[in-house]
DNA sequence: TACAATAAAGAGCGTGTGTTCGTTTTAATA
DNA sequence: TATTAAAACGAACACACGCTCTTTATTGTA
């Protein structure tokens, strides 16, 4: 007959829900997780065995999960990796010369984001800073990075990166009749370049362009 | 005069790093902290004080937390913030007309990462998809996306993001003798469009280019 | 060899905390 | 109004576990 009772029945998903939610406040919070009093002081339940109650229900809704036994031992079922990166990297490679595996740690100046959508695969992708204007007919300016698809095959027409003796260049592949290769600068200003297979190397195909000015 | 000791003294240093790496991994698979015991158990220490010295050093060289008196009270003191973003967004727009909000969120269409070393703000910008060829001569290809830093002025021989009537597009800004302005398209088959700033406006300066190719 | 400092061990106290059980209140239904 | 199931309360038990104190072994130094 006592009169102290001051809650209110409330439906049990969104106490639930409640619960629920202070521990993942609490766990960002502390870093660990409450115990079962805590949560009970925390949304409003005067009984642990309440709790403990709502507890055993997210277990059972695979929310949360808890070890018998232990103190504070619940942990979230998080939906995936929380951790899961968003975004794609490249490595942003420094002076391309010949003798060098391209991908060689040492080489790689860091490593540049992109949004992870863009490519079905980043796998085999860097990025490269263009310099000279001998590239300009194709969009493509002093300063520019470009995104070069590593391989050693190109179709008459492609953006290449191409090693030439000891330096790499950013070129069009050309395909003459003949079957004869030469690569191309997209300016007047520059003669075609023949291509010998025994000095020279596709390095990859440009698929991409990032230009950032202030 | 008991020969049932079998330890050997170990470098602090050590020892406290194994203890750390042990709570480490112990958290990554469990989701909460261990307990002194388990701690022991798990790196070899047959003593609570043992580890607990070992957990008292940690704190003190500010590499986990514990709150006095609670049970897996533990914490990892993460360099930083573990989810911190290290990547700038900027809004990718959808169609850009007059009389909305430029940056309205129905506007947007996405959001686009971007590498954070890259613009010292990204505050006031946002990206745009770029549709026709006015503007190859300024290297800017139909389907580019441009980053434009928002502001409603701009210097003769900016490449701006203008609003014409309805209709956004992204043109030179040209400030001639007579302090008159026009738009000028990198594109000889189009003609230069008078400014009036009754209906024209500035929306914005390019300040970068995303090429993204197959 | 003696001495001090360090690291670990071992025992133990106090209590925070999970878990259970029975009771009480509320809300819905007949 | 009586009945019933859901939800909360409250008390109690048992022990996991933080924390301290004392003792023992190891290592370095004079």
């Amino acid at each position: 007959m006592k009169d102290t009772y001051q809650f209110t029945k409330a439906n049990v998903d969104e106490t639930c829900d409640t619960v629920y939610d202070y521990i993942v406040d609490y766990i960002s919070d502390n870093g660990y997780a409450p115990s079962v009093r805590e949560i009970g002081r925390g949304v409003g339940l005067k009984s642990t065995s309440t709790v403990y109650g709502h507890l055993k229900r997210l277990v059972d809704q695979n929310r949360i999960e808890m070890t018998k036994g232990k103190r504070r031992a619940i942990s979230l079922v998080d939906e995936g990796n929380p951790m899961e990166v968003d975004y794609d990297e490249v490595p942003l490679l420094g002076t391309v010369t010949a003798g060098m595996p391209i991908l060689a740690t040492e080489n790689i100046e860091s490593m540049l984001k992109l949004p992870q959508d863009t490519y079905a695969s980043t796998e085999n992708m860097f990025a490269l800073r263009v310099r000279g204007d001998s590239m300009v007919g194709a969009a493509i300016l002093d300063g520019d990075l470009v995104l070069v698809r590593k391989q050693n095959t190109a179709d008459s027409g492609e953006v290449v990166l191409a090693l030439l003796g000891d330096e790499a260049t950013v070129k069009t592949l050309i395909r003459d009749d003949q079957g004869h290769c030469l690569l191309r600068a997209e300016n007047a200003a520059y003669a075609d370049i023949p291509f010998e297979s025994e000095d020279c190397k596709i390095l990859g195909v440009v698929c991409g362009l990032l230009r950032f000015r202030v």
